[in-house]
DNA sequence: TAGCCTCGAGTTCA
DNA sequence: CTCGAGGCTA
């Protein structure tokens, strides 16, 4: 980025930074979440570094904390209360240790103090012949706010240290975090649900919120907690490892996880440690925090702006992120449908990079309103798909470009028709329509042919091996071991593998047939409705049926009856079914064996793997059985069989109290 | 006829 | 996982 431009940004990251701060400390508002405002502070400070001379001193970087509220009495800290600055990568941290010892002008003992970062607030507590005088908050780290009587309601935080082992001073310092646990948050939300209160967006805002209040006997409903992490008073101990235990003695709660550790390596390994058991803990943390250990370099060490040098914060990966809008392109579906997706400058979110995010479809982006160029936060939805949530449009430049909706298919030039919320190419043959009607016939659900990917379909397309679908069943070793790069094991292999999947059951065949709007749940009604053993007889069943038929199969509406009747009464989808009963493709009829089935007219999800069978097997299990599958929970779910590795399925059923059972369970119900 | 429940179709990345 | 919409039900 060229410097006139890097000034423009900077100033508008400023002034963004500072209006969502603003709107977080002053009016407990959470515009953004933290993670994304650490995102845009994480840029302007890099941009800082690259061109120092813009740096201001109002900018957010060279500060910490927030106005203190009004109604609070002001408290002089005697040392002023620092913060961290943040790594967010292996190398951050490796770059602290070179900064500390170019700063000392000499290579440091490696032997470093890691403690969890708790996601709650900083507080100080002085005590006057071991007992509890007066807790402030942080506020702007010189003056804080006295919250005496709310400290007291927490238990954590003793009033007196009679049980003290050691002796105390006349005056003691310590600091500490306050934090409220996930289930307190939690329970406290619902409470606030019923009587319509303030809904709190995470734990530590929470935590604050019940700090600030005035009234004490509302805080003590909140049963918040506190770990003990610093003492400010001089005891001439050697180590902030033994501070720690002081604290322990003195009768303070401190992190039992806490772990002294000899190795830059130890410090990654903690942090990656807890990064992946955080779940286990009662409390959020949102990354590590590691300090020299010796106390005397330590000190040396001095400040950086408003955070010792000697310490600082490992932050996990983000759960979101800001970044910029590269492009928006196009993708056509199996159906013709038209999917924007958007082009992002690579981030990374929960230790993955991301590329790209689907925007859905174009009524999406006008709600959202992205253009290209836009600075966007990005999320991953359920922790697995990228998504934009929302567009930061003070960051503008005035270059952004809007976006249009194409006229013709960005594929083969057709022309795109207007369908509801959906645009589609109208050209039924669209070569990226028959690519995915291919994908679509080989996929799992469907023909489940392994080791015909989307790549090798492409191949044999494009070679014009095949044209459509059938085509494959044609397929022999020759042809493809004629292909580049093509041995003639793996020809054997893939053949072999489409000549094994000749027979299918009939919901599946139904399902390969991409009929629209019939998915996997609607092929199976349509199978058992119907049952047929033979393509032929298939082919007269419905060629035989009116709409007003079609629409005695359960789920079948009059939408879905036309869409079915459609497709059989085009020739060249006629043509194909007789193309697959030429090359000898047989329906396996099922038996379903409902008589005595425990899981007749039940309905099942399925969440997490499973050990002894696929997903996939799983279900038809259940089908055969007389059961219905559902991708959703819902208050009408009988059983949830839960995997390891459960998704979000699992958390909902549980809410809804639906009847949770393991493998095993499920495996008793088949017998 | 409104509102709930499900389904279909499309999506990302290792 | 999300959005849109089809089908069923109160």
């Amino acid at each position: 980025m060229d410097k006139k431009l890097a000034k423009e940004r900077v100033e508008h990251l400023k002034k963004i930074i500072n209006k969502y701060r603003y709107e977080r400390l002053v009016l407990n508002k959470e515009v953004i979440s933290p993670d994304a405002e650490d995102a845009l502070k994480k840029e302007l400070f890099d941009l800082e570094n690259e061109y120092p001379e813009l740096i201001a001193a109002d900018s957010p970087t060279q500060r910490v904390g927030g106005k203190p509220l009004k109604e609070f009495k002001k408290v002089r800290h005697e040392t002023s209360m620092l913060s961290f600055n943040d790594a967010f990568s292996e190398k951050d941290i490796n770059d602290w240790l070179k900064r500390v010892e170019n700063y000392l002008g000499r290579k440091i003992n490696r032997e470093f103090y890691c403690e969890l970062k708790i996601d709650g607030l900083a507080v100080e507590l002085v005590y006057e012949n071991g007992i509890f005088l007066q807790g402030s908050t942080r506020g702007d780290g010189i003056y804080g706010e006295d919250i005496t009587q709310n400290l007291k309601t927490i238990e954590a935080i003793p009033l007196n240290l009679e049980h003290s082992k050691i002796k105390i001073p006349k005056k003691l310092i310590v600091r500490g975090e306050v934090f409220l646990g996930k289930k307190e948050f939690e329970r406290i939300n619902k409470e606030q649900e019923k009587s319509a209160g303030k809904i709190f967006a995470n734990p530590r805002n929470m935590a604050a919120g019940s700090l600030r209040q005035l009234d004490p006997k509302i805080t003590s409903s909140r049963k918040l907690d506190s770990f003990a992490y610093e003492i400010i008073t001089d005891f001439g101990v050697k180590t902030h490892e033994e501070k720690h235990e002081l604290l322990k003695e003195m009768g303070f709660k401190i992190n039992p996880n806490n772990k002294r550790v000899n190795s830059l390596k130890e410090i990654f390994e903690f942090r990656n440690y807890w990064e992946k058991h955080r779940e286990k803990l009662s409390y959020e943390i949102d990354g590590i925090v590691a300090i020299i250990n010796d106390n005397k370099i330590f000190g040396d060490s001095g400040v950086i702006g408003k955070a010792p040098r000697g310490a600082i914060a490992y932050k996990f990966s983000p759960k979101e992120s800001t970044t910029i809008v590269e492009d928006i392109k196009i993708q056509v579906g199996r159906t013709g449908t038209l999917t924007p997706v958007a082009v992002l400058k690579p981030v990374e979110i929960g230790g993955i990079k991301i590329t790209h995010a689907t925007l859905h479809n174009f009524n999406q982006i006008k709600k959202l309103g992205v253009r290209i160029g836009d600075t966007v936060i990005v999320s991953r939805a359920g922790d697995v798909i990228p998504q934009v949530s929302k567009v930061l449009k003070d960051l503008r430049n005035g270059k952004e470009k809007e976006f249009a909706i194409p006229k013709i298919c960005p594929i083969d030039g057709s022309k795109v028709v207007h369908e509801g919320a959906f645009y589609r190419c109208s050209n039924q043959k669209c070569g990226a329509r028959n690519r995915e009607i291919i994908r679509h016939f080989v996929s799992k659900p469907a023909f489940n042919i392994e080791g015909l990917g989307p790549k090798i379909i492409d191949r044999f397309l494009d070679e014009g091996l095949i044209s459509d679908a059938a085509n494959i069943f044609e397929l022999n070793e020759g042809d493809i071991a004629g292909l580049e790069r093509f041995g003639e094991k793996s020809a054997q292999n893939i053949v072999s593998e489409i000549q094994d999947r000749k027979k299918i059951p009939l919901c599946r065949f139904i399902y390969a047939l991409g009929i629209l709007q019939v998915g996997e749940e609607t092929a199976v009604a349509l199978a058992r409705y119907f049952p047929v053993s033979r393509i032929k007889e298939l082919i007269k069943k419905y060629r035989s049926l009116s709409l007003e038929n079609l629409q005695e199969i359960p789920d079948v509406g009059p939408k879905v009856a036309q869409s079915i009747y459609n497709w059989f009464y085009n020739e060249r989808n006629i043509k194909f079914l007789e193309k697959l009963e030429k090359f000898g493709i047989k329906i396996e009829s099922i038996k379903y064996q409902t008589a005595n089935s425990k899981l007749k007219e039940k309905t099942l999800v399925f969440t997490g793997e499973l050990e002894s069978m696929s997903r996939e097997e799983a279900k038809e299990k259940a089908r055969d059985l007389g059961g219905d599958v559902s991708e959703s929970v819902s208050k009408k779910t009988d059983y949830i069989v839960v995997g390891s590795e459960p998704g979000s399925k699992y958390e909902k059923a549980k809410k809804l109290g639906v009847k949770i059972i393991d493998e095993k369970e499920f495996l008793n119900l088949l017998k």
